[in-house]
DNA sequence: TCAATCACG
DNA sequence: ACGTACGTGATTGAG
């Protein structure tokens, strides 16, 4: 199928001015220049024009306004409501108009504004001059009307968040995301309104409502056609507001018959003043930008792609829709590119599974041809030695476990790629990746029905495949990404895939008579809190909840934390309360069963598969440090801490005939601290077997370590785990409970025993600073912008995020190493023995139960040695035939 | 959709 | 002067 091609067009940009100026000037309130002339809103201006420039490098350029109060006539004459309610411009907005025209000058681009036309009007008639020319139009705008604009010559720039982050929608890109086509994005308007301009639309009918009208009716005529067949309720609301609807489509519509004229020489983009511009970004004091744009105003033409109507080479597709066409699959092949389409969640109800061995022949098994001979078909073409390169491989692995394959290895996986190479990114969905990174147009891949799906097959191994090939130079260019990469990333893949599919065993008549028993627990306490309270409120409501204590029963509220929405009712926040009032203490107990009951007793049953089993997710994308998340349900947040927590853990139980296993690795983080920070007394203690917290107490307090007493271990323990925070005495001193000055002392003593692990803290922020990035023992790394903010908190909190990561980061490391030692081992020799989860610091086996003894010592064994440290690794086993035994 | 709250390491 | 410990995910209420 061979994808679109664009010819050559020459390109205009057109800028909604004001909407891009209003988006600086409120994103930056208070900028201004040192004498105290405002600058937000032309800063914003200079900040998209750049990217403009870079990212889409136009031929010619003109710039829409909105001219005040008058540039409306027509709209108002139909309703004069139209955009009431809009308040005039601040003063220190017009101020900047002035700015801005200069700014434009030094551009060369005009700028348009008509009397009885808005900017959308200005915008919707250049862009049909331009097409009639065969010009390409980029409209860029934060106004989502537009969008009734776009075909294939124009297109929609929108504005996202942040100054200079300018998304494309493309027909293609506008249906996968609203469901609906460009050309019905007029009539949803009409049904929907619109409060910004005070479009009125039909009332009771909203943007889902109308979506589903549309799919089914196509337009608004349609709808007001076939009313009959409309349920009673809508249909009612609909002949209602038919007049307000056919109204509301003629305030939404953009007229393209302004009389403003499309002169190619006026709005010729190449005729920028560079030196002109950069004199007026240093005299607006915007030194990033003005530093930014040597690099801009010329950068070579193929640098930056993102541009619509990329191509993508797809190749042949080998439709194999009969049980006759699976011997077409080649064997032999070392590597090939994969993707997969599934109706249920870990590999369940797979719909179609495509391979390509080359990149140019993609051979797309659809499963309806029966999963049991596709599954014996594909034991030849996959063994475990083959190679495979995707996106989000684990899902992929997950479907070959399902029919009951040995895992092939993974070669490249472009999300986890995407992710090491760039861990800000915002969006990581196989659509977001290909638009980002080659300048795909295309439709998305994400809401595809199945004939979509199979269509879409040979699209999606082309953008894989130039992912990849995007990625794996970049991969090793960055140093110690690559073996990160092929001795840790790749490799526990299939050992994740391994412990999604296998689930966790959930005793759920016990947490069924668990949950009645809370139940009595709950409702009693909602009495007594009632009965304190003297009325029945929503305690599960904050905004209640501290109405009722700090208004009705006028408890103390100084020193209480005020939010956007009013005083905390934050446990912390209570706990100040704490013997001012018996509700207090009823509350806290209510949250606490309140919780558990919600989250975990009643919500965990409803998850378990036919075989009573749980399956999370575990996300290898999502945490900054590099550990793994786990969603759906998350099973790395199963309470341990209060004895009603323990009992959930109860829940998960090992199977008939076996047991559970859990192996953590105790102190990890600050053993990791000592390691990094080169403390060589630290790691001694450790390496002697000392008590850490009991050592450090007697070291602070001056004492021998028999005279350390519980308060001083306590006290020595909290500091240990938050300095590698990098707690303050204030946080130290809610921790501990004494006082702030007390805690001022008790972190300098801390300071003297423990220098090296200050000087090393000293220098990630430093090296931070220069890099702009920190990272772990193994190279994974982490950006942070934000160590360079102005804002003075921002830029500590960075400070703190940049400290912890490599410590955090390296242990998310070496626990990855470990499970794919573990999981080797076990493969090998024990392979009725199953990894279940991971906890960050520990992992959860379950295997036969007279294997339990000896699988304890493999684990600990193979987990102490998983990577030569200067300091010792010491883990704990143990075993039992539920989770909370152990 | 966001903020608040609280579960875990 | 200002706020105050890193990293996550699920549930709930409210606009």
């Amino acid at each position: 199928m061979a994808t679109e091609v664009t010819p050559n067009r020459k390109k205009l940009v057109v800028i909604d001015g004001k909407s891009v100026f209003y988006r600086g000037y409120y994103a930056m309130p208070n900028l201004t220049t040192k004498d105290g002339t405002p600058t937000g809103g032309v800063f914003g201006f200079a900040t998209m024009a750049l990217e403009v420039v870079k990212r889409l490098k136009p031929d010619y350029v003109a710039v829409a306004w909105d001219k005040p109060k008058t540039n409306i006539r027509k709209r108002l004459e139909l309703y004069p409501e139209y955009k009431a309610g809009r308040k005039p411009a601040p003063e220190d907005f017009k101020l900047q108009i002035p700015v801005l025209q200069e700014l434009l000058n030094a551009f060369g681009w005009p700028l348009y504004e008509l009397d009885d036309y808005e900017a959308d009007d200005i915008m919707g008639a250049l862009a049909v001059q331009a097409s009639a020319k065969d010009i390409e139009t980029l409209l860029i705008t934060s106004d989502m009307d537009m969008l009734q604009l776009v075909n294939d010559r124009v297109h929609v720039y929108a504005l996202k968040k942040g100054l200079s982050n300018i998304e494309l929608y493309s027909p293609a890109s506008f249906e996968a995301k609203y469901q609906i086509r460009v050309d019905q994005f007029l009539d949803l308007k009409a049904l929907k309104g619109d409060s910004s301009d005070n479009i009125p639309g039909v009332p009771g009918i909203g943007e889902k409502g109308g979506v589903e009208l549309l799919k089914q009716f196509e337009t608004l005529d349609g709808i007001y056609e076939n009313i009959d067949l409309i349920k009673e309720t809508t249909r009612k609301k609909l002949v209602a507001g038919k007049d307000l609807a056919y109204l509301s489509k003629q305030l939404a519509n953009i007229w393209t018959d302004a009389p403003q004229k499309l002169d190619l020489a006026e709005v010729d983009g190449t005729k920028a003043n560079p030196a002109a511009i950069q004199a007026l970004l240093q005299k607006l004091e915007f030194r990033t930008l003005a530093r930014q744009l040597p690099e801009i105003m010329q950068v070579p033409a193929d640098s930056m792609p993102s541009e619509p109507g990329t191509i993508l080479s797809t190749g042949k597709t080998e439709h194999i829709d009969t049980v006759a066409k699976l011997e077409s699959l080649p064997a032999g092949v070392s590597t090939f590119h994969v993707h997969c389409f599934t109706a249920g969640k870990h590999g369940k109800k797979p719909l179609v599974l495509s391979l390509s061995p080359n990149g140019n022949t993609t051979y797309v098994i659809d499963f309806a041809i029966g999963a049991k001979v596709i599954g014996k078909k594909l034991a030849e073409v996959l063994t475990t030695d083959t190679k495979l390169i995707g996106y989000d491989v684990k899902n992929t692995l997950k479907v070959l476990l399902e029919l009951g394959l040995p895992l092939p290895q993974v070669a490249h996986d472009v999300l986890v790629g995407s992710f090491m190479i760039n861990s800000l990114r915002r969006e990581q969905t196989l659509t977001e990746l290909a638009q980002a990174d080659l300048g795909y147009a295309g439709q998305g891949f994400e809401n595809l029905d199945p004939d979509q799906m199979m269509g879409a097959q040979a699209e999606i191994i082309a953008v894989i495949k130039s992912l990849h090939e995007l990625q794996a130079p970049q991969i090793k260019e960055i140093p110690k990404l690559q073996s990160l990469a092929t001795d840790i990333e790749w490799p526990v893949i299939p050992v994740l895939a391994h412990m999604e599919h296998a689930g966790i065993e959930l005793d759920t008549e016990y947490l069924g008579r668990f949950s009645e028993e809370v139940n009595d627990l709950v409702s009693d306490y909602e009495q007594q809190i009632y009965g304190h309270a003297e009325q029945e409120f929503n305690i599960g409501s904050p905004s209640q909840l501290a109405e009722v204590l700090f208004e009705k029963m006028d408890l103390p509220k100084q020193g209480i934390k005020k939010g956007k929405t009013g005083y905390s009712t934050a446990a912390s926040e209570l706990d100040k309360l704490r013997g001012k009032h018996p509700i207090i203490d009823v509350i806290t107990q209510y949250r606490e069963v309140a919780k558990l009951k919600n989250t975990y007793i009643d919500t965990l049953p409803l998850m378990v598969d036919e075989q009573s089993r749980v399956h999370t997710t575990f996300n290898l994308t999502i945490a900054q440090t590099g550990r793994l998340s786990s969603t759906d349900p998350n099973l790395q947040n199963i309470p341990t801490r209060t004895d009603l927590g323990r009992h959930i853990r109860t829940a998960f139980v090992a199977g008939k005939g076996k047991k559970l296993v859990s192996a953590d690795y105790s102190q990890f983080e600050l053993r990791l601290a000592a390691v990094l920070a080169e403390d060589s007394e630290l790691v001694e203690m450790f390496n002697r077997g000392a008590d850490i917290h009991t050592t450090t107490a007697a070291l602070i307090y001056e004492r021998q370590e028999e005279d350390v007493t519980k308060q001083m271990r306590r006290a020595a323990k909290v500091i240990n785990f938050g300095i590698l925070y990098g707690m303050s005495p204030h946080g130290l001193s809610i921790a501990t409970g004494m006082t702030r000055e007390q805690a001022v002392v008790f972190i300098d003593k801390y300071k003297a025993v423990r220098r090296p692990l200050f000087d090393y803290m000293d220098r990630v922020r430093e090296q931070s600073r220069k890099d702009g990035f920190v990272a772990t023992l193994f190279g994974r790394r982490r950006p942070m912008p934000d160590i360079h903010s102005s804002n003075f908190m921002v830029r500590q909190a960075a400070e703190r995020a940049a400290i912890n990561m490599p410590i955090q980061g390296t242990e998310a490391d070496l626990m990855k190493m470990a499970m794919i030692n573990v999981d080797n081992l076990l493969a090998d020799n024990n392979p009725d023995c199953t990894m279940l989860l991971q906890i960050h610091d520990s992992i959860l086996l379950e295997c036969p139960a007279e294997k339990a003894e000896s699988i304890a010592v493999i684990l600990q064994e193979s987990m102490q040695n998983v990577f030569k440290l200067p300091v010792k690794l010491d883990v704990d086993v143990t075993i039992g035939d539920n989770w909370g035994e152990l």
